[in-house]
DNA sequence: TTAACGGTGTAGGTAGACTT
DNA sequence: AAGTCTACCTACACCGTTAA
């Protein structure tokens, strides 16, 4: 694996995506990427001085070379102590362009003495120091200590530093020490940090691993080389926050897991490391507890001078969440403490690995007879017959999705509106059974409700896509919260008839409208109603009184009795409703409106079992899943043809069929949607 | 239908400092 | 006293997308 697949554009690798270092590529920084530490002025990252924030800088380069060269020259300490916002304030595939920028005066800011020296922070590089240097010498067999040297570099450096898919962790990193392996790189540190000097060469200047990251403030590195920043996986803070100082024993931690102390072929995993770590922590000598101590002391002091207000300020947490369960393997706490037992006695790296695997090949025979147990137990892992694999469930759960936002689809209100508009297009356009004078002729004088192919009001009275209106209620299907959305007409009492049989007229409903905008351009429009509500017209009765000569429906316009709403403009007087509940169906024995359910289609499908046609009941609808979850019966392509067929209304096949109307009813209705 | 994959978020494990 | 947060990063969960 090559150096470039860990380049600053493997977005992959690094974390970064190409259009994100375009994007700062091209654009001035503002502030210092992923920068989150900047409570205060005086905060300010540290390898970008107070005087020159990066936002304040112009042109590219030295826009991009400040707040992105992380360099620390040998002027000062190797251990430079940077915040925390350097690793993440400086993208790794940002480091890299930084080769293509000369550097500029900018550059010298960067070395601000007041912000980036940190010489004060003891040298806790095991690599560049003697053991003595860390234990003060009074332990020096420990295996914190003595096992640096010594080790093979198979466990790779934390994250910040070198990780598992950092190029340092992978040997032969040509760039970084022309063509060194790790541990020849390691050993070439600590020569290389001494001979630094006044060395004011930033290629050069290539600082142990766990030197370089120990602080978690990084410093930088041999600029040749962006180093892959891993994305973080630690709880998102906000803009701004200021990570506490880190204590003795989490700058122990980190120097067990910079220090290549714990082969990853032992150990990977950073619960066990943690666990490892703190048995060694509590065997540690004292020495060594004061050397990080200490260390703890110095940041904390050197964090109460960088930001003097600071005042750590957790944040609550819910505490009773339901936590993620991860099975307990008893044979890797075993192994954990045999790891952690090892080290405490001095053993590392391969010595280490050996003492390990010896021991679990003891163990291993030992819980033979376990084996069977064991195996039962990984079986229940396995999928029982019949139980879907955890794709199938995810996959389910989509079409679960899916289905629900066809059916919210369905059941909203625009959809049904083209629905009844187009149902009612094809009603008012339709000839022969639908002959409005004709059938009303016919039932005045039968004494009885129309015929079949019209669907007729609470008055009796019928026209050709006028049924809404006289009807309370139309069921509209349901808006986007959830509620039933009904499309009422124009009286108060009529309106919310259904609702009022079981109780008063509902007041105040006007509250529960919804509002929807006329309609224009699309064959049909809403239009104001006639001053004069026909309904009411001399008290005639509304079936027998004459149209209204505005307000009437025509092939391509649909008229609505005048509804006044308080604020809403007279020319948009016609209104849908919302009132809180529909009325589905209704008990025999009363008229067909009153029976009838208050769904346009519902209205044709009773209608036509009224006519004793063949036609299935609301019941059977409900077993049929067009029922929705307040048994409102829903519009669907197949009621929308039901209903044209039940209305009478004859199969026009020269023009739009209904599936057509029905296409065109969607399309309409995403139309309406956009509005 | 399912696996694979990319992206995102977080539990887990520790000690000590710190706040509430 | 209880809970958070520092360090670390893998494993896992979850989602959406894509391909077989």
């Amino acid at each position: 694996m090559s150096v470039d697949q860990y380049s600053g554009s493997s977005a992959s690798v690094s974390g970064v995506s190409q259009s994100d270092v375009e994007l700062r590529n091209s654009s001035p920084l503002t502030s210092p990427p992923s920068s989150h530490q900047s409570p205060s002025p005086a905060k300010q990252s540290n390898h970008t001085p107070p005087s020159s924030p990066p936002k304040e800088q112009s042109g590219n380069q030295a826009t991009l070379q400040a707040p992105l060269l992380l360099e620390t020259t040998s002027a000062q300490n190797v251990n430079a102590y940077t915040t925390a916002t350097a690793d993440d304030a400086i993208d790794p595939a940002l480091k890299g362009l930084s080769d293509s920028f000369p550097a500029g005066p900018d550059d010298l800011q960067v070395q601000d003495p007041a912000l980036d020296d940190f010489s004060w922070l003891p040298d806790f590089a095991p690599n560049n120091q003697s053991p003595a240097a860390v234990s003060g010498g009074a332990n020096p067999m420990w295996p914190i200590n003595t096992a640096f040297n010594s080790l093979p570099s198979t466990q790779p450096p934390s994250s910040t530093s070198e990780s598992p898919s950092s190029p340092l962790a992978r040997a032969g990193s040509a760039n970084w020490s022309n063509g060194e392996n790790a541990t020849d790189l390691e050993s070439l540190v600590a020569g290389s940090v001494e001979k630094q000097g006044g060395n004011a060469g930033k290629s050069t200047n290539i600082r142990a691993s766990a030197a370089s990251s120990e602080s978690g403030f990084e410093t930088g590195r041999d600029e040749g080389v962006p180093p892959p920043k891993k994305k973080s996986h630690a709880r998102k803070q906000p803009e701004g926050h200021i990570k506490r100082a880190r204590n003795a024993f989490i700058l122990f931690r980190k120097h067990i897991t910079d220090s290549n102390l714990i082969p990853p072929s032992v150990e990977v995993k950073h619960q066990n490391i943690s666990v490892v770590a703190a048995k060694m922590w509590k065997e540690a000598p004292q020495e060594v507890r004061r050397e990080f101590q200490e260390k703890a002391r110095l940041e904390k002091e050197e964090h109460q001078r960088k930001y003097p207000g600071y005042r750590y300020q957790p944040v609550f947490r819910r505490t009773d969440i339901i936590r993620r369960r991860v099975r307990k393997d008893p044979a890797e706490d075993e192994k954990v403490d045999a790891v952690a037992e090892a080290l405490i006695k001095g053993k590392a790296g391969g010595e280490l690995e050996k003492e390990i695997k010896d021991q679990l090949v003891t163990r291993s025979d030992a819980s033979e007879n376990e084996s069977e147990t064991s195996t039962k137990s990984r079986s229940r892992r396995r999928r029982e017959v019949g139980q879907l694999s955890k794709g199938a469930v995810r996959a389910q759960r989509a079409q679960a999705r899916a289905k629900q936002m066809r059916q919210n689809l369905l059941g909203s209100n625009l959809l049904n509106m083209s629905f009844y508009n187009a149902a009612n297009a094809r009603l008012a356009s339709s000839t022969g059974t639908n002959d409005y004078h004709a059938r009303q002729d016919a039932a005045a004088a039968a004494g009885m409700a129309p015929p079949n192919g019209v669907m007729n009001g609470p008055h009796g009275h019928t026209h050709p896509g006028m049924q809404y209106v006289m009807d309370t209620y139309m069921q509209m299907g349901y808006g986007m919260d959830g509620r039933p959305l009904q499309m009422g007409g124009s009286y108060s009492g009529e309106a919310y008839g259904g609702i009022a049989q079981s109780g008063p007229a509902p007041t105040g409903v006007e509250s529960e409208m919804y509002r929807l905008p006329p309609i224009d351009g699309n064959g049909y429009e809403w239009q104001a109603p006639p001053a004069m509500d026909y309904w009411e017209q001399g008290g005639v009765a509304p079936d027998i009184a004459p149209p209204p000569q505005q307000g009437y429906p025509m092939e391509e316009g649909y008229y609505a009795p005048g509804y006044e709403m308080e604020g809403v403009p007279a020319e948009h007087n016609m209104e849908y409703r919302l009132p809180l509940l529909m009325e589905a169906s209704r008990e025999d024995g009363r008229s067909f409106a009153e029976r009838a359910p208050g769904d346009l289609i519902a209205n044709a499908y009773a209608h036509g079992e009224n006519e004793s046609r063949d036609l299935p009941s609301m019941r059977q609808w409900t077993h049929e899943g067009q029922q929705t979850p307040s048994n409102h019966v829903m519009f669907s392509e197949r009621l929308f043809d039901g209903a044209l067929g039940s209305a009478g209304i004859p199969e026009r096949p020269e023009r739009d069929d209904a599936l057509g109307m029905f296409d065109q009813a969607m399309e309409h209705a995403g139309e309406v949607a956009q509005w």
